[in-house]
DNA sequence: TAAATAGTGTCTCTCAGACATTATCTT
DNA sequence: AAGATAATGTCTGAGAGACACTATTTA
């Protein structure tokens, strides 16, 4: 942009890169080799080359971070920050994207001599003022935006190895969403649920118990019925109280 | 951003404001007044100004455009636009910001000199290359999302009077999803559902019926349970076929 | 055998959709 | 009265949650 009467400023794409791993869910951190904020934990991303689309931006940081093609890898964008001090720099808008995977290998070191790492999602959702720039926020609505799209998709797969148990697949929405849930209910809706799991026919063996049919993630995108993510009880108060809303 | 080595991109904020009239689904315009794009439809926006954040830009530019205080009128956010070429003049980020109203007067033509006025959605999204720029793709997710949020919060009385039947309230849904509800079900779905609906003891009259009471918006923002837009009928194959996921 | 895990069946309650019925106004 | 619109009631079926029960492995 070269015309002087419009504000200019940098776009960013950052990345909340999460995965499910030591049964706890993580995000993809960097940290930060250089000032503002030299040192400390911030998520991946860099700046938009003048002639890329957002989600190519997205795309290209993300094989810069971890290596990996990302080329089905569930990535969306979530929304964008532009409050004016968010960065001591200057003027700096951040599309933020996320990204949902399977615990693979390990992330290289990117090419900026950053070191990629997980780190528990709990962690560092309780040291609000600990990320560099307004990253907490970031991962905040990144981490509930993975949660809300669990119910009414079948993103759930995503987390999982190509080939995995229904008690796998569980084990992700319930650490994702830190509630535990009824094993039979779960295993009656997920087989129930149209195009969500695909039997490959193998089975597992060897885990003191009865084996598990082995399934992989079918054709839907979306879920139906969604499975529900709160066990949305409300009228408990049956007695004689007058309103009750909330 | 004053720093060499990063790429620079103007910022523009656009908004879809959205309204229910004359029984349909209208979005404010502007007739652009220069090139590009001169003498098309566009969403009303304008660039981010150096001191402000991204929801300040889209209130600012609200009231530019329509004159309206819009402290409360359901604006969010949507998601940002960057493809390389969408803006001709150069390297414009665009975020979409959606809006709901109610029926006011009339939005007075902006400070731009641009005129604004309403325009039914449905008829521009039958003409997809009659739009500026890209706005043609914004109010197409602008109108799907809108349509999402119907369902699970409460966002339908934004687009209703202070005071309204349940009649006018089911209206809106019908109008916004394009589809029939039944009027028995649908008022108890309402009525029943905590927060959402507060009468406020006066009644239509004059209308050759039976009064309708009145209500206003309740202290609700989340829909429980939720209003479902489509009747998901999925399992009609009752017979004796095997596999039935599409 | 017991323990452990996988998977099925059953019961109850909520809620959606279809539609009949009653209520209250205007003409 | 008739017609119109508002509101309630009733029935059926889908689906969620609780939980008993069966199935199949390892130790």
């Amino acid at each position: 942009m070269t015309r002087p009467d419009v504000p200019c400023s940098a776009v960013a794409v950052d990345l909340a890169v999460l995965t499910v791993r030591d049964r706890c869910l993580h995000v993809l951190v960097v940290v930060r080799a250089k000032r503002p904020h030299q040192g400390r934990l911030a998520l991946p991303g860099g700046f938009l080359e003048p002639d890329e689309d957002l989600d190519q931006a997205a795309h290209r940081e993300l094989a810069e971070e971890t290596g990996l093609d990302a080329a089905d890898l569930n990535v969306h964008q979530l929304r964008s920050y532009g409050a004016p001090d968010r960065d001591p720099r200057g003027r700096v808008v951040s599309v933020c994207y996320v990204a949902l995977m399977p615990d693979l290998p390990l992330p290289i070191a990117g090419g900026d001599a950053r070191a990629a790492d997980w780190a528990p999602v709990e962690q560092l959702l309780a040291e609000p003022d600990q990320r560099a720039f307004d990253h907490h926020l970031l991962l905040t609505d990144a981490v509930e935006h993975a949660r809300d799209r669990l119910s009414h998709t079948t993103l759930a797969t995503t987390f999982c190895p190509p080939e995995f148990t229904i008690a796998q697949l569980r084990e992700v929405y319930e650490i994702v969403w830190g509630t535990q849930l009824d094993p039979s209910n779960f295993h009656r809706k997920v087989t129930g649920a149209p195009g969500f799991l695909v039997p490959t026919g193998g089975r597992t063996a060897g885990t003191g118990g009865r084996p598990a049919t082995l399934h992989r993630a079918g054709p839907a995108t979306r879920l139906h019925p969604a499975i529900l993510r709160e066990p949305h009880s409300e009228q408990h108060t049956k007695g004689a109280t007058g309103h009750e809303y909330r």
